[in-house]
DNA sequence: TAGGCCATCTGGTCCT
DNA sequence: AGGACCAGATGGCCTA
């Protein structure tokens, strides 16, 4: 049973619909009494219409019977046939469109896991991982259109930019966590101590990003401009002799998250098996290195030395306070 | 308890 | 006619 009874469904629509009537809406109201004739004081569906149809149907019927017996004439059978009908499809609708809804949320889903910040545990709202992806394309286009490395500051301040107060929190929850796994030197510079963030959050198998599973668009190819770069083989490389994983979170997984970049992001992304535990938040640095054209002025060039493509100035104080600032304003 | 978020139901509209 | 899509309404759950 994919439904409820339809007795039920009409039970649950029949509130007063002066006590449930928006709240803020008046404009829509407006629309609405346009396109739907305003109910009496009742929210009846046209189900219920339907059936009280019937009903009107039915008392005429008794009333016109001449000797005060309940007739039931031809056409009101073949009415009871057409409203099974209709109850029928309509359940067909409501399954679909829960089927729909559900494709919705799955493909939201996806959207949140190669989004900046995710967490299985706290999932970021609907609204806020809209936001955040829009956030996040943008700053990317703004860094690739800059044609240097960002700073990561900005960087998330751009991510943050008009998302609520605790998803602001949570992305720079992400980048504390993650600036946990860099120090800085002596020259107050940036010196990565570990794997880098997105490694940490999404260890996986050098192997796996020359052939990423799934909607891969990268073939590795020396005659192609871009190519997917491996990070894991770059920074397990370059911070070999670096210190494990330490504090940091460290989520085994086999899972690859494919990236590559063919003047187009192709993210890929599977949830890591032990992600969202200890309310660890990913933060992933999506951004896709090449060595090819692109790397010249790019903020994603991987120098010969492999550094970090991010330049982070992490300052002494908390990030959170610096990200935090314009909403205390 | 109020408010936010979500799933679901529902009817309207558009398209095939 | 029927399906897809959309938006409004509603109730449940959770949290501050």
């Amino acid at each position: 049973m994919l439904t409820l009874p339809f007795e039920e469904n009409d039970m649950m629509c029949e509130p007063p619909f002066g006590a449930s009537f928006p709240r803020e809406n008046i404009g829509e109201q407006r629309k609405q009494d346009i396109s739907h004739p305003a109910p009496d004081d009742t929210s009846e569906t046209k189900e219920t219409e339907d059936d009280n149809s019937e009903r009107d149907e039915d008392e005429r019927d008794a009333c016109n019977d001449e000797n005060g017996q309940h007739k039931r004439r031809g056409p009101r059978r073949k009415s009871g046939v057409r409203v099974e009908r209709v109850k029928m499809r309509r359940q067909e609708a409501n399954a679909r469109e829960r089927s729909r809804m559900h494709g919705l949320n799955d493909a939201l889903e996806s959207l949140r896991k190669v989004v900046p910040c995710y967490s299985k545990t706290q999932k970021l709202s609907k609204i806020e991982t809209l936001r955040l992806a829009k956030n996040y394309i943008w700053a990317l286009s703004e860094t690739l259109s800059a044609g240097k490395r960002p700073d990561l500051l900005s960087f998330v301040q751009t991510l943050c930019k008009g998302l609520s107060q605790p998803t602001t929190n949570l992305v720079a929850g992400c980048l504390q966590l993650n600036a946990r796994n860099f120090l800085t030197d002596h020259n107050g510079d940036v010196a990565f101590s570990g794997r880098p963030a997105y490694d940490v959050m999404y260890p996986y198998q050098s192997s796996d990003m020359g052939t990423p599973t799934g909607h891969s668009t990268g073939t590795i190819d020396s005659t192609k401009t871009f190519r997917p770069y491996n990070y894991q083989g770059a920074y397990e490389s370059y911070y070999e002799g670096a210190s494990p994983e330490g504090s940091s979170p460290h989520f085994e997984s086999p899972l690859s998250p494919a990236m590559n970049f063919n003047g187009i992001f192709s993210l890929k992304h599977e949830e890591p098996a032990e992600y969202g535990k200890n309310s660890h938040y990913g933060m992933r640095y999506c951004g896709v290195p090449t060595r090819g054209a692109l790397a010249q002025n790019s903020m994603y060039r991987m120098s010969p030395d492999n550094h970090f493509p991010y330049d982070l100035h992490l300052r002494s104080q908390s990030i959170q306070d610096e990200i935090n600032a314009p909403f205390h304003n």
